[in-house]
DNA sequence: CCTTGACTTAGAGTTGACTCAAAGGTGTAG
DNA sequence: CTACACCTTTGAGTCAACTCTAAGTCAAGG
């Protein structure tokens, strides 16, 4: 399978201007046909999608780019690999935990604001409650 | 307790600069003593430390400002609070979804290459699964 | 033939959230 | 007295990752 650059744009959701971006940025370079209209090969279509994700849990395109020199390189550095892929996996970890924490604060904050719309009165006593009081840790 | 900019900035690890840049934006605006010195109150260090937990899952200071406008309103807007308050987390449980699918797709590739480190031969398989890369000659 | 989708270069503009700099001035604790 | 933390204004700079524009050319399909 071969894909053009629209075609590509609209299973990535990427932009054609994106993924244009990404050859100019050596990220992600396309064969070229005859009539020099670019060919995104299969690869070319999981490389992308792998770049889609990545990024989505936060890599940066430098990083990317990395990962992509060493996947490339005939030297087989799977060890400095998977170490970028732990590193990264770690950070994503940290992530999840950050926001699990922030997810019980909005909930008890969500919880105090409706307790205090049926009908509770104590307005200063929920407002210190609702916006820290008892949330200040770290 | 109060706090003068140095203490808060210490507090809550933002910098002095990007407190200065929120009383500027209305975010946080501290009251000032006699000497034109920004006295940060208990309220305003929760509502300090209440920023730094959403922004750091995300949220804009523009909704945090919006956010701001509602919850110092006479008008008692809780709903509308609840309602900001549901939306994000919504986002933010997305997010996580998000993040751990990715996770799963890291750790898969993790293993494989760990697989690859230990001896299995089957280059061109494992490369194909892990991301498609195949050796055919680009 | 005409539309569609592709191609080019080069550079400018956007966004959000800072971040810093210059070059002063003031107030207070030890 | 001196150091230090604080204050001011204005505006410029930074960063990543796009996003778009102009102004043109080109090739294939219905």
């Amino acid at each position: 399978m071969a894909y053009r650059i629209g075609e590509l744009a609209k299973l990535t959701k990427l932009s054609e201007h994106t993924l244009r971006f990404y050859e100019k940025e050596g990220l992600l370079v396309p064969k070229r046909n005859d009539s020099n209209i670019r060919v995104y090969s299969e690869d070319d279509r999981l490389w992308a999608d792998f770049i889609v994700h990545m990024k989505g849990t936060g890599m940066s395109l430098e990083d990317l780019k990395k990962y992509k020199v060493l996947r490339e390189s005939e030297s087989e550095n799977y060890e400095e690999l998977v170490a970028i892929l732990v590193h990264h996996k770690d950070n994503v970890e940290a992530k999840i935990a950050e926001y699990q924490h922030n997810l019980e604060l909005m909930n008890k904050k969500i919880d105090m604001y409706r307790q205090y719309i049926n009908g509770n009165d104590e307005k200063d006593l929920y407002q210190r409650f609702v916006e820290g009081k008892n949330t200040k840790n770290e």
